[in-house]
DNA sequence: AACGTACGTTCGTTATAACGAACAAGAGAT
DNA sequence: ATCTCTTGTTCGTTATAACGAACGTACGTT
């Protein structure tokens, strides 16, 4: 019943980037004291804060729970045969899924009066679609909507939606898929 | 910057589960009255109670946070306006830094003859550029890396790099930048 | 020495998270 | 119909998260 202190790592963070706990503070817009009680272990922040603190530090909530490793580099040529299904959309992928950022992208060519239909994606899965040659409508949260070369739009995915081009020009967009960070978490079993 | 509404999907778990406000309460410790003003969205609990309930529910600490979409629904409309700075590079923010997924996106438009080098960024962090048009040559690794049109790459950008357009043409590029989850996160000491 | 200044700390106050308890709406049961 | 038990809600108080500002310390400069 007496609750376990939760431990926030965000002194390491800080050090790290070398920062001050003043510079910390406008940065984050979490007022310097306030900044050493978490770091000393006070005071627990609530979420609100925690979220300032996390973009702040430009990194992910889950980082002050979990590590990870980094990835290599890619270069995806351009061109590559499109894999298309016959009435479907065509697409190749830009960077595959990798499990460190929890997301892939690929790059959809949608023809001229080409309509294309997905399922809703498992639950917290968002989307980003980056027009980058001619126009075309998205379908999600039950409208559609329009969008032109060089808009982006974010959505969630996790619900019907889908990508139509009404024109008599090729469109294409570039597309990537977040997925939740599921990795799970353990539980103490202590009460 | 301003604090959006930070919305703990607990209401959707404790649901599920088919548990009361009552039971939910003796079953994580955390008040009846609490319980419900977080659910209303009237209070953004600390992450000691977040762990309390984390705790009853048998869900990781991320389960609850996953839901805290910030962004929602985001449209950016293409042409704003390009943030130049006199002799560099333009660009503008495609989608902005999200700490639920931990990355940022920007279209990046590079002039005839123009070159750009930029500083390493902190360990880890990595960069997606995708060429949406014309043709560029990207720095990385200690060598120049040529790109056309629909190419795609990714490196890491905790070094020195940069972006230069040989050509007589304008060039552009969709530009992601992903933070790490760092591992340098150890627990200091008691003192 | 005395100054500047950037660091982490502590102080006093305000804002609000969290609590226990009382409250009203609904569903059976008698 | 009035009890009884449960649901979710609101009220009043306490605990504490969060703040702005003052404070002491350490390391440079002149």
């Amino acid at each position: 019943m007496t609750d376990k202190k939760i431990q926030i790592k965000l002194k390491a963070a800080r050090l790290k980037s070398g920062l001050s706990l003043s510079r910390t503070a406008e940065l984050t817009g979490v007022s310097k004291a306030m900044l050493h009680q978490i770091e000393r272990g006070d005071s627990s922040p609530t979420i609100a804060t925690l979220w300032k603190l996390a973009k702040g530090f430009h990194l992910p909530l889950t980082a002050f729970i979990e590590d990870m490793i980094q990835t290599g580099d890619t270069f995806t040529p351009a061109r590559k045969e499109l894999i298309s299904f016959p009435g479907s959309i065509g697409f190749h992928t830009v960077f595959p899924f990798d499990p460190v950022f929890g997301s892939e992208t690929f790059l959809v060519t949608l023809e001229a009066e080409q309509t294309h239909t997905s399922n809703s994606h498992d639950v917290g899965v968002v989307e980003d679609v980056f027009v980058t040659k001619g126009e075309m409508e998205i379908l999600f949260d039950g409208r559609w909507k329009r969008c032109r070369c060089g808009d982006g739009l974010r959505f969630r995915a996790d619900q019907p939606h889908g990508y139509r081009n009404l024109h008599d020009e090729q469109a294409q967009f570039h597309n990537t898929l977040h997925y939740p960070k599921t990795t799970l978490f353990e539980v103490t079993g202590e009460d």
